[in-house]
DNA sequence: TATTGTTATACTCTATAACTATA
DNA sequence: TATAGTTATAGAGTATAACAATA
């Protein structure tokens, strides 16, 4: 390891503290938990096994067990059954939970544009230009 | 607002999901919480009242109120008074909670900076330069 | 009267241990 | 025996309402 890979990861730690303290702020008074809405994000594009919805929040069973017992409770997913496996059970959005789903986005959205428009020009170009070496960064394994 | 904007806000929407997922994943098997090392950060400069420390992790009063007690409880931190006003309480780092401050850095640099020995030169060289910008983004206002 | 902070209470989020059902 | 999931229980994190102390 370079000492330029560990400088710049030290800077971007910094820079990350300052992101989820923004963003904790920016959501606190959201209708929906971020938590709930990061789990009806993993549903956009189909139905999820319980397991592979624990493991991509990096959380136990039990723990997303009860998440989807508080989304189904409030009718946002709905529970299913794979057809080739009698043990598995998955969670699926329903129309509501589309349409929360939709409107959180939409907030984050709205929200990181208006940041966005106090950035000069080069300052979004340098943003745009990091994004795909960001998300290789953070890319699952 | 231009489009760009909103573009632009929509791709960032997307890569903070995957990066707060990885993080997520990535401290899972930490000895601290998340929160109390966000907490500890904020003391690394010296004492800070309850107030200054809830609107900084955007929490209501009795949320950093049950926190401090806590990170007390524990040993890292100590609550003290500030002269010029008896209502105001601070809180400050103890050695123990300066130690453990460090440690929980040092491990989220660590993962960050074996993450980036992934990347091409010219991938780091990309969020080097977006570093600043993204500070602007998410700085307080 | 307004500000600073705590206490009381309830709900979400999380983990470990123990359990059921299926492979 | 191993895997998928739930239930039971406990603790962390969060909010609102009510309270005490100080400005």
């Amino acid at each position: 390891m370079t000492v330029s890979e560990r400088a710049l990861a030290e800077q971007l730690n910094r820079s990350l503290r300052h992101i989820v303290l923004m963003l904790r702020r920016a959501t606190a008074d959201q209708a929906i938990t971020s938590q709930q809405l990061s789990v009806l994000g993993s549903l956009e594009h189909g139905p999820c096994r319980m397991t592979e919805l624990a493991a991509e929040h990096g959380v136990r069973l039990p723990t997303m067990t009860a998440q989807i017992n508080r989304l189904e409770r409030d009718g946002l997913v709905e529970r299913g059954r794979d057809g080739s496996d009698a043990r598995v059970v998955t969670a699926a959005l329903t129309a509501a939970g589309r349409e929360r789903l939709a409107a959180g986005r939409e907030q984050r959205i709205g929200f990181l544009a208006e940041r966005f428009a106090g950035l000069t020009d080069e300052e979004r170009a340098a943003v745009a230009a990091a994004l795909p070496a960001l998300d290789k960064l953070f890319a699952a394994p």
